[in-house]
DNA sequence: GACAAATTACTCGGATACACTTTGTCCGAGTTTAAAAGG
DNA sequence: CCTTTTAAACTCGGACAAAGTGTATCCGAGTAATTTGTC
């Protein structure tokens, strides 16, 4: 079981388009150029971001992606799930119904209790996510990354923001 | 990005195995007779868990499989594990390293900043499951389950037992 | 110079293709127990 | 009755097939800004 690799394009995406200044937008091409993937298939991901309300988009030259809330009020669990989906990573298929020695009518009252263990370590995983927003990451990689590049980063995103 | 289905498999059939009596072994054919699962593609699983040492079988007629360590002593994320592999969920594909605005030669000196966070989130899963063993699943399912219908599948499990 | 029309640049969505993984089946080789055969 | 041989039941592993999902690519429709053309 593997995250798609959208999941990471849609996060880094994300990433710069914090550092964009209010009101502007920038493109799928530029995102895609920024990161060295598939425009195309990148226009997927940020569909999913428009989609779910964190990515607000504009049609026409100088159209493109800002993000649509305060970087402090995204999480990596919205994107994440805005890509991947909402729906857990285990799927119970209730085949203890399938034991021989069980009474045809008989209902359970719970949930099985393995799915219930699963499903609690995917509650964990969601809240570990849900705990970091974009500006935690933002802040998290000025202190990363040597400030010329960053310099150099948003003059290069500024240059083709419109 | 979901879990195999052999993940529930394997661990409904260490909670059979789990009420073996010392020594007893089960056979794939009776375990997959009893979730109602095709017998071959239960085998993969079940080599897995074998592989991982997490089961000891025997070979010849009434061999099969039984918990290679107390109940006490596997997890759930060994189970998990045994299965779909140790790997992360989160790859990272370093495209940080694509940013046009990057010296060539330059080299980071920690792992990429949204790993690290798609990372400690899969630490969390990984936590909570390690957290629960085979004996807190057993008892778990006396307590959920009519006691009849336990007598009756112990019932049906020695018949077979080998 | 003001207004309308055409062009351009972009997003969005659907259709399509390919590769990989999951899911499942089949069969042969090796191993151990149980049953049958022979003395 | 005891020993040897045969048969049966099982695991293990590899090869193979089908279905589903992930990873793209391509193209047409719609929209907004810009440019061009007209008065």
């Amino acid at each position: 079981m593997n995250l798609k690799n959208q999941v990471e394009w849609a996060l880094h995406c994300c990433a710069v388009l914090s550092n964009l200044p209010e009101g502007r937008y920038l493109s799928a091409r530029s995102l895609s150029e920024f990161h060295g993937v598939p425009k195309e298939y990148l226009g997927k991901a940020l569909q999913g971001l428009s989609k779910a309300g964190i990515v607000h988009t504009t049609l026409g030259p100088s159209g493109g992606y800002r993000l649509a809330l305060p970087a402090g009020e995204i999480t990596f669990l919205n994107v994440v799930e805005a890509v991947e989906g909402r729906k857990s990573t285990f799927q119970c298929s209730e085949i203890r119904a399938n034991n021989p020695c069980r009474p045809g009518d008989f209902c359970d009252d719970k949930p099985c209790a393995i799915a219930r263990v699963m499903w609690k370590a995917d509650e964990a995983w969601r809240q570990t996510l849900a705990a970091v927003s974009l500006a935690d990451l933002q802040q998290t990689l000025q202190q990363d990354l040597p400030a010329e590049i960053l310099r150099r980063s948003t003059e290069w995103l500024l240059d083709r923001a419109g």
